[in-house]
DNA sequence: TATTGTTATACTCTATAACTATA
DNA sequence: TATAGTTATAGAGTATAACAATA
């Protein structure tokens, strides 16, 4: 089958742009969750619940991880104005230091496998992937 | 910087790749790197240093996972047949018979996104990765 | 009653360091 | 001496279950 292909070389770009967030993450000290959840708060804040589900862990995971992010200065909690059960987390200017250059890392990481396309390529690869992450990817 | 879209989409789609292969792992109940490791040993069989050095990880760390798959008779150890102090890791029937439907049902899951695109642009997106991944992927 | 978050517990994944056996 | 693999140990990530506080 065709699309079998298709799956392998998706699976295999999944694999490799993840090697290379592991390795931005090992560079900084961040597990690709910490690096996940500071790339995320970086432009608003959440409370736990909500980062549970747009993780896709429970919320039990989410006090251990966010436990040890505290811990580090890197983000901060603090009760959320309306709702007395809910906690709301963010990014504290130290978290945003390291997040800034780790993404600019990701990107000098990134490069010289997109530099094996031509800028149409690109262009058109990033097209495809939206396609493929829908509306809501936006 | 347009480029920066291009590596946000392709970090999304790692995301949603790693997504649906913990759902698949999930249901089989297998890690992401058993389900690799699985992956890989279905068409050949590697020592153990060899499959440290492909999945980036610690040799310590392959011995522990191969304890766990081997308990639960998805892989086998055996001596290497030249150097003594080598091990060999293959696939069991069992493992095969996870491997399979396993990767089945991945196809299954990355379908509705795949159906986004039409056959041509699916084409091109195979095409461009696999530029991407250099040909050492084929 | 239902929801939010934390705590306690347990297991997997991972790395580092020390070790044994073989090359 | 160097390499292959294991063991011991420790920390992070994850889930489940039980719980307190609030809605």
């Amino acid at each position: 089958m065709d699309d079998d292909e298709l799956i392998d070389a998706l699976a295999q770009t999944a694999f490799a742009v993840m090697a290379a967030l592991n390795r931005v993450g090992a560079e900084y000290d961040l597990s690709l969750t910490q690096l996940r959840v500071l790339g995320i708060l970086r432009d608003r804040r959440m409370r736990i619940s909500e980062l549970a589900e747009y993780l896709g862990l429970e919320k039990s995971t989410i006090t251990g991880l966010v436990d040890r992010a505290e811990k580090r200065g890197l983000l901060t909690r603090a009760p959320n104005a309306t709702d007395g059960r809910a906690v709301d987390v963010f990014i504290t200017p130290a978290g945003e230091a390291l997040a800034v250059p780790a993404y600019a890392r990701l990107v000098e990481l990134l490069a010289p496998p997109l530099a094996a396309l031509q800028p149409a390529e690109r262009r058109q690869l990033r097209q495809h992937l939206r396609t493929m992450l829908g509306p809501e990817s936006v």
